[in-house]
DNA sequence: ACAATCTTTATTGTATACAATTCATGCCCG
DNA sequence: CGGGCATGAATTGTATACAATAAAGATTGT
């Protein structure tokens, strides 16, 4: 997209996923506008993106919130995420070159420097989790499947804020990648295809595990 | 959406997939406009839907285009399609209450009149199919799985305009449709998953074979 | 004749003004 | 008091004018 209306996507997403808005709270075009600078033109363009992805919502009279989802509705967010993702996961493993696995290796030495500070850098280890996951959808080349999993990946994040990650679970994450990788470099689609599923179960279940308090 | 917005969304729709636009032509705003008989801002609204739907895609340079995939990535559509479908079903299964068993059973019965007529109302058919698959998504209910769904399920639709349904096929898609009936009634999720999936791919397959011939 | 650059034209992006809806408030009548 | 209805305010939808950008075409120098 262009200027104003990736900035105002850029804005009004980061406003929601910062935690700066309430899940549930109303969005006029004309905050959201205000909020990123630009006219509502722009503006409405960047609500669509959000819309499809799922992070607001339209109500039965056109007015937008921002996306307020039951614990039922996460669950079923990360089984449909462990489904497409395991999919693409042996995509890949058919089509990935030489290049493109030492790209991944690199992320995850990458990744794996972030876990090993200390205290481990969750930024820095969550930017290069998401390149990960990204490579691996690029090399499954399915230009639909690109398009499906945006609307998956980023929901959680919404009420994770306050998420506490345990070293044992970081570590399991670079574990997993690794093995992944060992997937992929024998192109073996169907392990691939288990490791990345039990990876996204597994986060699924620690972050279960961790958010329910804040239900209280 | 409201009335400009959506009667735009209808006629471009219609218009691309009654085969009045080749695939790969290039579509302006304007000339969208002047098809829909609204002004270009409604249009603009109609043509992101079309594009989360993909059946228009948007070159590097945001000029817009009718959707041309390739063979592959109509197999990959298929496959997703049937992996989602069937994970419909099996919530449905487990979701699903009389009425909406009794009301799949008429809808069931309206396709098999339409097929029983000579020459079959493929129509009808079509139609009835439609309604078939959207209530049992309606009784998974999954918004996102419903979100997901669109950009799934009317993509072959585009090439199939010269598709000759034999009357084996059209029956046997009626006999699936008993047999979900049937696992919804034992609220057997794993049955209705794997007659859904059987349901999806041998359409996939009988399309591929009749469709091929186009392709010389 | 060819290639590079400039100019022109076509197309998309943005802002703003206004129309149409929907929501909330208060009023009247029972 | 309380329910329905009118009125006003807030919000979204649409059209249009203009700006920015990309494609196509013309021009010039070699």
């Amino acid at each position: 997209m262009s200027r104003a209306s990736e900035t105002a996507y850029q804005k009004i997403r980061s406003f929601i996923l910062q935690g700066e808005a309430v899940p549930g709270m109303q969005l006029t075009e004309e905050k959201l506008s205000e909020i990123s600078g630009v006219s509502r033109t722009p503006v409405r363009d960047a609500v669509r993106r959000l819309e499809n992805e799922m992070l607001v919502v339209r109500s039965a009279s056109k007015r937008l919130s921002v996306a307020d989802w039951s614990e039922g509705e996460v669950d079923e967010m990360f089984t449909l995420r462990a489904m497409l993702e395991a999919h693409a996961a042996a995509r890949a493993a058919q089509r990935i070159d030489g290049d493109a696995l030492n790209a991944l290796r690199g992320i995850n030495d990458e990744l794996k420097q972030a876990i090993n500070q200390s205290p481990p850098n969750i930024t820095s280890f969550l930017e290069a989790n998401r390149r990960f996951h990204d490579l691996i959808l690029e090399c499954a080349r399915s230009p639909r499947l690109s398009k499906l999993m945006p609307a998956l990946v980023e929901q959680p994040v919404v009420r994770r804020t306050a998420h506490q990650y345990s070293k044992t679970q970081l570590d399991q994450s670079a574990v997993d990648h690794d093995e992944l990788i060992a997937a992929f470099a024998a192109k073996d689609a169907d392990w691939a295809r288990s490791v990345m599923t039990s990876h996204i179960r597994r986060a699924f279940h620690s972050f279960s595990i961790t958010a329910a308090p804040e239900r209280s």
